[in-house]
DNA sequence: GAGAACAGTTCGGTCACCGAACTGTTTTCA
DNA sequence: TGAAAACAGTTCGGTGACCGAACTGTTCTC
């Protein structure tokens, strides 16, 4: 396959792609377009950083995670290091190549909001921590008008969210609560499956 | 677009279904995510909208051309039409709700542009018509620092844009020179393939 | 030390994608 | 007017990605 690309097109050989165009975003589809990724990157951005939290809230073929974790991490979107603290298990966390995804994510997610809204509302609204005001479409706080950087930025749950299933995934259940973006959503402690979200 | 949905969760079964999802992302991926799509609606924001004019630029299998345009058009994303003027033949542009898919076609575009930049600078640059200047990663001038409207968006060659191939499409041959989005790129007479310069 | 959680891997079936060839209609030019 | 080309898809067989479920080996907790 490598053999196909002339040398005035990209010579890197990337997971599916685009051969023959010229333009910047087949490039970033090779890497953020294939099924599910986008997805992964969405929780990556709401604090997800294990492999069971993706598989279990993404409800992904465990295989298919794999290659997408594997492929991001290769392409230097997201790391992979021992988790910080007790644990010697590994996490996957967003570089700051793939936190400059921010916008994208955003902009997506504004328009599956303003064009597939549920009844009553918006499901989550990004809101701007220091004064809790909507974050616009553009990614400006609605109410004191500054660009938000992606540190900044508090997930809530909107009107339209669905509520909380009695067996809904941790990640599900901690995105019920107003969340920052980047840090870390579930406790590092190990989740055991005794009494199902009883503790603190 | 006057098919809504019903209840709080999906009932509706879209070509490939993120179950269980409960982000308006899960919805917009279930439009725009599949493979081609978004390279399609890059192409009609430039103003690329007969069936075989995205065929000749893109290189993808004109079945899967065939069906990612019928899904536009049935999402309301894309309308399909009898061009206007001379001809009987039926073109694709962009409806609101697809121009509304414009920060996230800017956002993929200029995270390529930033992380997989070809050698020399860029390989397009988008401007401001006013007054020339590029446009930010949000969609600001970096000139006058307004909010640019799609419409008021100039796409213009780059240092990174490799020079134009003898044989390339006419889609590509245009795009050499500076062209205002959502404005058709093509004349509207049919291409006679004299460029190619050998007979039958 | 037993059992559960965890992070993947393996496997067979299904479906989407791919490239090439083909069909039927419209347009152009001699 | 008639032939040839352009056009907008459709058809088809091969290949590979995706899917769900089951499985493996390691780590952690009690």
């Amino acid at each position: 396959m490598t053999e196909l690309f002339s040398a005035s097109v990209s010579p890197m050989t990337l997971p599916r792609d685009y051969r023959g165009q010229t333009c910047a975003l087949s490039r970033s589809m090779e890497v953020v377009g294939e099924r599910w990724t986008l997805l992964v990157l969405r929780d990556a951005f709401y604090g997800v950083r294990r492999f069971g939290e993706f598989a279990a809230h993404l409800a992904v073929p465990r295989a298919v995670l794999t290659d997408r974790l594997t492929t991001l991490v290769e392409a230097g979107v997201l790391d992979r290091r021992p988790e910080t603290g007790t644990g010697r298990r590994e996490v996957y966390v967003l570089t700051p190549k793939g936190i400059a995804l921010w916008p994208a994510v955003r902009a997506l997610t504004a328009w599956g909001e303003e064009f597939y809204a549920a009844e009553g509302g918006p499901r989550r609204v990004f809101r701007h921590v220091d004064d809790d005001a909507p974050i616009g479409p553009e990614g400006r706080c609605t109410g004191c008008g500054a660009a938000v950087p992606v540190g900044d930025v508090l997930v809530t749950p909107g009107q339209g969210l669905p509520p909380l299933a009695e067996d809904a995934d941790p990640v599900t259940a901690a995105l019920a609560r107003p969340h920052r973006l980047l840090t870390p959503l579930l406790t590092t402690a190990p989740q055991r499956r005794t009494t199902r979200g009883s503790h603190p």
